[in-house]
DNA sequence: TCAAAAGTGTTATCCTTACACCCATGT
DNA sequence: ACATGGGTGTAAGGATAACACTTTTGA
């Protein structure tokens, strides 16, 4: 009558918390305390989910990201499970007797309105530039593409023949080698290509060799690795987060409730990651309906006064609604 | 030095396996044996992962999907994670001795073009107009719209003030009522609606309440139950499929290597469950560029015979490639 | 020769893109 | 007055939606 041997299964929650931090796209990150006190990677708010006491995911996780960084989530949704194995190397201290345990993370999506700052000790809000220099192309082509685009064709180069075509292709097409176009979207599928080329130090750290030498240019473009799979979450968020500004009304939660139009934009702008045409996104944007003058200005702008928006939340429950169109203004 | 008496967690897999089978979309079920041989609920292929045994889920998916169906799935994607207390019922026979366990579904969609008919006993193509009566707007309103409509009105009367005006704004927004307009990827949220309204038979086994007598017409038009929470699953799978179909080229995994315009587009209305105007969908997929002419006909289609086209599979490695525009034909 | 399904031409309208320009405020 | 950011008009080109019509086969 013993119970069998079977290898435990832990669920681990975890958050990716965003907000607009000084006109940039920022993370919540919890820096993991260190016994030595010495610097370790950062990773997001996570915890266990606790089969036998919460009654759902969503419930878990705003109750563990308020407990650990004082804050409470609006927006939430559902990201991706990931399982794979040995993509989770040391998370180790979820909690007691749990470190043989096979650790199945769920990630989330949350949203919230302009960061206050955080009052915790341990959690602070990164811009994901910190994690991802390559994907902010409101500058123009980032600097962290030369190394990186240089680094991914002698990867290419390395393999023979079919399969050095395929890496190739996949980085041309990913990275915008060869003047092919940039589609902001893809975050994920570029951050993968980087671990699988051995140029995410996550990747290296994952097949149990030791910290490892890139040169310096190399090793500031691939972007600061974070504990666990969390790099590979984050980038899962930022391209579904993407991916949704197109096709539902989400900037908005990232908004007080009263806003300029360019304040709007210039939300648009660091999600995406790209320079919007100013008037045809307004024009877009007013056809669409979404938001309505409230007849005030805001003379904090410097320049001529803007007036004040707000996002018609009531049209939610009224009619199916989409998101803004991103009118890419070119360089 | 014991172990803590921690619930067990489970990890179940399901898989929505698509086809289209007699011009109709279709799911693979199956159908659990009964001791008595009772009639019971249809569910969809599933199994539980072992932590031990699997690298990573999607292994562990095709493994059982061709042990339980003889079945070799090709496109296969995430779909959610599904953990709420309470809509898991009466999933019971996972395995030995986890009746007591917390059972996490993870659903994932898999694609694979136009059914072979299954070998294995107890496993079956079923067309998923037998779930979802209400989705197929082929033919215009479909009959089953008018009794749910009906008890969704009845429903929302039933609460007072401003409860039952969010209710009705719902079920108007979702189920087209009083000429709003069909969103057809709006399936999860319709199902959802639905079994909050206690028409769907799941929600009321899942409150633990015997089988209710609800109007014949009714009974048929809330569509087939399924076990546990599978036909949750088989709504979230067909939203997103609908959904992608317009932003990734995937109605193709549904089809032979060679096929006919006409055939592309019954494939994509019978996802879609709308029609299509035929010269404008053409139109739109010449200039994707995405099928290419192979020279032959097909003569066995009655008329004229039409000319079989390719999908250019080899362009998705070239470069970023969107799906179809579904250019609705007004009834 | 007729039904059935394949396939083509054309137009009005709307949306997108890309210009260049005017307005109101603080210094 | 001028720099700074806010806000507007307009025209070309392309995509969409809606028409109706011709072509090629099998029965």
């Amino acid at each position: 009558m013993t119970r069998p041997p079977a290898p435990t299964v832990v669920i681990g929650l975890s958050a990716v918390v965003v907000a607009i931090h000084d006109g940039d796209g920022a993370v919540l990150t919890v820096r993991p305390r260190e016994p030595g006190g010495q610097a370790r990677a950062k990773g997001l708010p996570f915890g266990p989910f606790d089969p036998a006491g919460h009654r759902t995911f969503e419930l878990a996780l705003r109750a563990f990201v308020t407990e650990q960084t004082r804050f409470d989530l609006g927006y939430v949704e559902q990201l991706y499970t990931f399982g794979d194995k040995g993509r989770d190397a040391p998370i180790a201290d979820m909690g007691e007797g749990l470190s043989a345990a096979r650790v199945i993370s769920v990630g989330y999506l949350a949203l919230t309105p302009t960061a206050v700052e955080t009052e915790a000790p341990d959690s602070e809000w990164s811009a994901w530039s910190r994690f991802f220099p390559w994907e902010d192309w409101r500058c123009g082509p980032p600097p962290a593409l030369e190394p990186i685009s240089a680094a991914l064709r002698r990867w290419s180069a390395s393999a023979p023949g079919a399969e050095g075509a395929r890496r190739l292709a996949g980085a041309r097409l990913l990275f915008a080698l060869d003047g092919a176009p940039w589609n902001e979207e893809r975050v994920l599928e570029r951050y993968e290509l980087l671990y699988e080329a051995g140029l995410a130090p996550e990747a290296v750290r994952d097949r149990g060799e030791g910290p490892f030498a890139l040169s310096e240019a190399l090793a500031a473009a691939v972007g600061e690795p974070m504990i666990s799979d969390h790099r590979r979450i984050l980038a899962t968020a930022l391209s579904r987060l993407r991916g949704k500004l197109k096709y539902r009304p989400v900037v908005f939660e990232l908004l007080p409730e009263a806003f300029t139009l360019s304040a709007l934009q210039r939300a648009v702008e660091a999600i995406a990651g790209v320079l919007l045409h100013k008037q045809n996104f307004r024009r877009a944007l007013e056809r669409t309906g979404l938001v309505e003058g409230l007849g005030r200005v805001d003379s904090e702008t410097g320049g001529r006064p803007a007036e004040l928006f707000r996002f018609r939340r009531e049209l939610l429950s009224e009619r199916p609604v989409s998101g803004l169109s991103l009118p890419l203004l070119r360089e």
